[in-house]
DNA sequence: CTGTTTTGACCGTCTGG
DNA sequence: CCAGACGGTCAAAACAG
């Protein structure tokens, strides 16, 4: 009714100098953190301290950095006027047109789709071959259902969540869950906003595990956390065909990738505490990642994937920063353009996020 | 009693004529 | 510009803990 055509769009230019002057507070504040820490030797240890200042530095960088992302989103939508045309909507199962045909060729020629709205990504869950039908994805987060529908051309209804928080804590973020029809255990789940709620703070705050640990997690007590952990298992990694990704590659091999810090300013999402099992699929790593994704280390088996399928592209000038981004494919974006004032490392790792979509997927919907 | 889910209705957006 | 189609959201009722 009053929902104002489902998304706020940019905001007027005041709320977005107060929000840039918020994030500079932050970025401000997490860059006098990290350098509060002791520094790290060449393999990344801290020098005389013990795996928790590992951890408080590891944490420190990738608040660092997720202000950094937020201002450069911020700005670049600030760029864009705070007007955005219609939003695409998500691509795959999720876009039931007036028929096929005609949905590919918008997603292909790049045509703006429903609702303006805040950034939207759509990820792939892959439930357990013995989850029963009742099975819904659980990335750790606590959601409301709002509502559900039948799409034209789904055979399974999708279902409207929004944050549990919504109303005591103005989180704004919200998703969308539908079944897949060509795989019973493949959920297509659309992410849109960002959560502001205290649970992605606690998640942001909390120290990644050891990437060891993930990789083999102590027993589960939990019969809620055994779920989990049973969902965590059958995760993998798609490529849609696509070529691989340039993840961040630890020297020991490992993958890391910081999702969790690029969905704080999207979902506030984190890997390491809903199981790491997502992996963009553009190998989002934005910060000097100190966890792997076991996802990213095992893409071979039955699991969980990512379609980073849109972010930021509400507008022309925001498809232009995804663009640009996109297009330097390796070389990374120069988000410095987008930061006046906040000078980015030149070897952080920030080639893409879940907010910027990956070259790949762009061009899948964009320039295809 | 409180919070969540279900479900029909309404509204905004998009597209073709 | 208009009308139809569709996706997304609202809100009341039902349900569950």
């Amino acid at each position: 009714m009053q929902d104002g055509g489902g998304g706020g769009g940019g905001g007027d230019g005041n709320s977005m100098h107060l929000l840039l002057s918020i994030l500079a507070d932050g970025e401000e504040q997490a860059r006098r953190l990290l350098g509060e820490l002791p520094p790290a030797d060449d393999e990344g240890q801290l020098l005389g301290q013990g795996p928790a200042a590992e951890c408080c530095r590891g944490v420190a960088e990738q608040l660092l950095c997720t202000f950094r992302k937020a201002i450069a989103v911020a700005k670049a939508i600030e760029a864009a006027g705070g007007d955005s045309p219609r939003s695409a909507n998500e691509g795959g199962a999720g876009m039931a047109g007036r028929d096929a045909a005609q949905a590919q060729e918008r997603q292909g020629q790049g045509v703006c789709k429903r609702r303006k709205g805040l950034p939207r990504w759509t990820e792939k869950f892959r439930i357990p071959d013995d989850a029963n039908l009742e099975y819904t994805p659980d990335d750790g987060f606590s959601w409301r259902k709002y509502g559900q529908k039948d799409i034209l051309g789904a055979k399974f209804p999708r279902g409207y969540y929004r944050c549990t928080y919504r109303n005591a804590q103005g989180c704004a973020a919200t998703r969308q869950v539908q079944r897949s029809d060509a795989d019973l255990a493949v959920f297509d789940v659309t992410y849109q906003g960002a959560h502001t709620c205290l649970q992605a703070q606690r998640r942001a705050a909390a120290p990644p595990p050891p990437p060891d640990v993930q990789r083999s997690p102590p027993a589960l007590q939990d019969p809620d956390m055994q779920l989990l952990e049973n969902f965590r298992n059958g995760l993998k990694v798609e490529t849609d065909g696509l070529p691989p990704p340039p993840p961040c590659f630890h020297g020991d091999g490992t993958t890391a990738f910081s999702f969790a810090y690029a969905a704080a300013g999207a979902a506030g999402y984190s890997p390491a505490e809903s199981g790491g099992q997502r992996l963009l699929q553009g190998g989002g790593c934005f910060a000097p990642a100190t966890f792997s994704s076991p996802a990213a280390t095992t893409s071979a088996g039955p699991g969980y994937f990512v379609h980073c399928t849109r972010g930021a592209h509400e507008s022309p000038e925001l498809a232009e920063v995804v663009s640009a981004a996109t297009a330097s494919d390796r070389a990374g974006f120069d988000y410095s353009m987008y930061l006046h004032q906040h000078d980015l490392d030149a070897h952080l790792p920030f080639p893409f996020d879940p907010m910027f979509g990956h070259p790949s997927s762009h061009g899948q919907h964009g320039d295809a």
